[in-house]
DNA sequence: TTGTAGGCGTTATCAG
DNA sequence: CTGATAACGCCTACAA
């Protein structure tokens, strides 16, 4: 097994110095231009790459971005990260991921191992046990150190760090209003327990939208569902039975999952879709355009979350030095798909 | 902004030397009890975290894995990535994401960049591009360089390394035969050309199903797409042309997609499914899941995979170094998860 | 028990 | 034009 070359071998080899190697390869003017050729060719022949790691040590820059997220399975996250390494490739960027599986140790430990060195800098979605716990000492820890944070989706505030967030409400209320512009006005929503950020803004969304047509919000056509990226068989079992002899013409849900279960719901109990009822969700992923009936969805556009993150966070980082730091926080617009499970606007 | 510590800075701090200090905290015999508590104590105060960067330097190893994948928004990826970092996790190591896009150049860049010290070895699937080029210089520099390579799903035979593969052909064999243990005899199937390997082995498995009970293979039942990761309106329009007015009374697919296409184009055409015609299908989503009605499919388990290969390429940069390496090529086995698209067996 | 020196691979500075 | 030296942060063999 070859050892990789290096300035010292090549210098060896062709006995000069090594910071002779180092100059020519650089182009430096310094260097003749012959003896620049030889080891310009040389190292060409025999595909001399400068390690990473020295080069790394050296400049105290890794060129290399950390992304902390709760889980890639979930098709968002999957989407920001496209668009960090998008972002991130452009400015020759590398990216790391780490996962902490919504787990408060994990996420400390994880942030710990990329600060000592292989991270410039954060983008992270908080765990849901960090959130529970309420404590971000890893966070200001890092940021003490002089790593760059850039918060998303899932943050906290008072954390000197720049955030990117879905504009939740809005995106609630372009949805809710899609149904009242289809003519539905008993619009039902299922969404979470108000301390999930997300489903509370997605709520508040809702009423808005009611609001401005001179709908009276009924408490009865809210279901507040304990989770949030999963839909279990108790979950199922809740959405059937709040859908159950409900008279609703419109259903708005806070995530795909639940529009499926609504969706299938609704058609055991012999309602058409979207003739009966019609259903909008907040989306993700490709469930609701493969679903049946494929279903219109306010869509999140994460890759674009993840490339402005990205862009904020290499912003601070070869920025200049200032004084007084300032913090962003970004807003993502979300747009309307319109699919099956909603009638033509009139 | 605080600057990170080092043993330099703590050793000037205490006024002893950078090696007391390293040797303290690795809690050296060498050192006093007195002078090692104090150095511990004064460490854990302010934090001190060992640099990555020179302990790769150093050491030659970074502990890092790098997987390079041809997209991360495909749900299979994501889980194979999710094993991946699982095993790498168990092992202390690092794992560091890259995407191909698919695309050749992107493929070597990103090997090159990662070889030059920031990985210790490599787990990729191989770009689509790349299979087609029949260019594999990349791998094989990688691995004269002394990286261990191990490659999953997407591979190429004649390379040094370690392989980690589904085990395609019996896995369609498997999904055929539970077809045919429900009742059906005219199964057609929707698969990719055959220079798509994973296509051609699936092909390959719903023949010998249909062979071992003695049933003739009907070209006409053959369904051959260029597609393989999407499905866009002409793949549909085939699909609906393929089952329009075909006897049949069973389907297999090679991914989720066509499946879910090949439901609602039976469905459109007047048929019951699972009572007139059966679907099964290879996936690696939720798709099949949440679709209406729910598919019964050849599970990939992707996880699994992740790991495995995590686990054989670790054993390569752990064990000792040998005169003669060994590669093997693991078969990740198929299992059947029965859902609404298929009657019981009798 | 503590400290010094050298090296991992690179670059920048300064001397020849 | 070329080379020696120091430094990035850490570890370790060896010297004191």
């Amino acid at each position: 097994m070859k050892r990789k070359l290096t300035l010292k071998l090549i210098a060896k080899e062709l006995d000069v110095s090594i910071s002779t190697v180092s100059k020519a390869l650089r182009d430096s003017a310094e260097i003749s231009e012959d003896t620049r050729q030889k080891i310009k060719a040389f190292a060409k022949l025999y595909n001399y790459k400068p390690n990473n790691i020295a080069l790394s040590l050296k400049n105290r820059k890794t060129r290399t971005i950390g992304i902390i997220i709760p889980q890639i399975v979930h098709h968002f996250f999957t989407t920001v990260i496209r668009g960090v390494e998008q972002m991130a490739r452009e400015h020759n960027y590398n990216v790391i991921i780490c996962l902490s599986n919504n787990d408060f140790e994990k996420e400390v430990m994880n942030m710990e191992l990329l600060a000592n060195g292989s991270t410039d800098g954060f983008i992270l979605s908080l765990a849901k046990e960090t959130m529970q716990k309420n404590d971000f000492h890893h966070l200001t820890e890092a940021i003490d150190q002089g790593m760059p944070v850039v918060q998303f989706d899932r943050v906290v505030d008072g954390i000197p760090s720049d955030k990117v967030l879905v504009d939740d409400r809005e995106g609630a209320k372009m949805g809710v209003t899609h149904l009242l512009k289809t003519g539905c006005r008993k619009i039902a929503i299922i969404t979470t327990e108000d301390y999930v950020t997300v489903g509370k803004l997605r709520t508040k969304g809702y009423i808005e939208a009611l609001e401005s047509y001179d709908i009276r919000v009924d408490k009865d056509l809210i279901l507040k569902l304990d989770n949030i990226d999963s839909c279990d068989d108790q979950c199922i079992a809740k959405i059937k039975h709040f859908l159950k002899g409900k008279d609703i013409d419109g259903v708005f849900t806070i995530n795909e999952l639940f529009a499926v279960e609504a969706s299938k719901a609704l058609h055991t109990n012999g309602k058409s879709i979207p003739a009966d009822v019609s259903i909008v969700c907040f989306s993700d992923g490709d469930l609701s355009k493969y679903a049946t009936p494929s279903l219109t969805t306010v869509s999140q556009h994460g890759e674009q979350m993840g490339r402005r993150a990205a862009e904020l966070l290499i912003n601070k980082l070869e920025g200049p030095e200032v004084e007084v730091e300032e913090y962003t926080t970004s807003y993502i617009n979300t747009s309307l798909i319109e699919r099956e499970s909603t009638r033509k606007v009139k």
